[in-house]
DNA sequence: AGCAATTGCGTTATGCTATAACATATGGCA
DNA sequence: TGCCATATGTTATAGCATAACGCAATTGCT
């Protein structure tokens, strides 16, 4: 087991916004947040990212052009191959892996003889609380703090 | 079977553009290379393209920040749940859909409630033929014609 | 034909996402 | 101490995508 090493503070506090926020955010949202303790530019954000990634304590959704803390950074292995859900109203993030969706892509690539090295696994929808709201003629959260499209 | 409305010219040009290129290409490669068409404006592209993404004969690959021609338009149903298999070195772009794989994320989604509405499954490495390159000693392609980053 | 509604088009401006490049600082370690 | 790695701060810039306006073309209907 590889130890990580120790966060330094603009890291620690890249994923303490991202984990306090509980859903995905923007480069530019976590600098927002940041700016009391420091932060004036984008690339402080960025880099304490590129860490994080690394690392596997955060993940980004492609989806979203967001960032989001890991779920289970204790299996940070880094080895499985993990899924997102994303709600397209309430902006909660499921993480899962399902190794028999793991076993079909390796059986894609080892028949194509291609070698995997990163994955994008994402779907976006709506979730159990969000579709029970919408029946009931509710009005709907906000959405995700990315850009508002 | 619902009949997909005639391109405009725009479209055909941008469409035209992805199937020629045979690689994903954002959405300003393929405005430089529709400049002589008399394109002047990223949203020329990006109209058309939304439309292209709409009927099913583009995809976004969010990875990459680029748009690609359907491999196989025919089968236009856009129910299937489709995936990509992207090559680093050289771009090209595998498109494969696996009722494997839509069955174990239609039980995730049905299990957990969840309404999905897209899906983005992308993996990217690298294909038979560049890693036969690679071990052979060659240095390699460009890769996608995207940001270089 | 006449008219309205929709869709597409062209243009300018702007906003969001991400990185390049350079300077400075900091910490571990021979 | 001196070196090297890594982290940081700052300015500038590149790349991706959309807002908002006005106009033209097309479609559908009476």
């Amino acid at each position: 087991m590889t130890q990580t090493p120790a966060l330094t503070r603009n890291q620690t506090l890249v994923l303490g916004t991202l984990t306090k926020a509980g859903e995905p955010l923007s480069a530019y949202a976590i600098l927002d947040r940041l700016r009391e303790e420091g932060f004036r530019a984008p690339l402080q954000v960025y880099r304490a990212l590129d860490k994080l990634l690394e690392t596997g304590l955060v993940h980004r959704l492609d989806s979203l052009k967001a960032f989001v803390a890991c779920s289970h950074p204790h299996e940070h292995a880094g080895e499985t191959m993990v899924a997102f859900a994303i709600c397209e109203n309430c902006a909660r993030v499921w993480e899962f892996s399902d190794s028999k969706i793991e076993a079909r892509f390796s059986a894609w690539a080892e028949a194509e003889d291609f070698e995997t090295r990163a994955t994008t696994l994402e779907i976006s929808g709506l979730c159990a609380a969000c579709r029970a709201a919408a029946a009931a003629g509710k009005p709907g959260k906000p959405g995700p703090e990315t850009s508002r499209r």
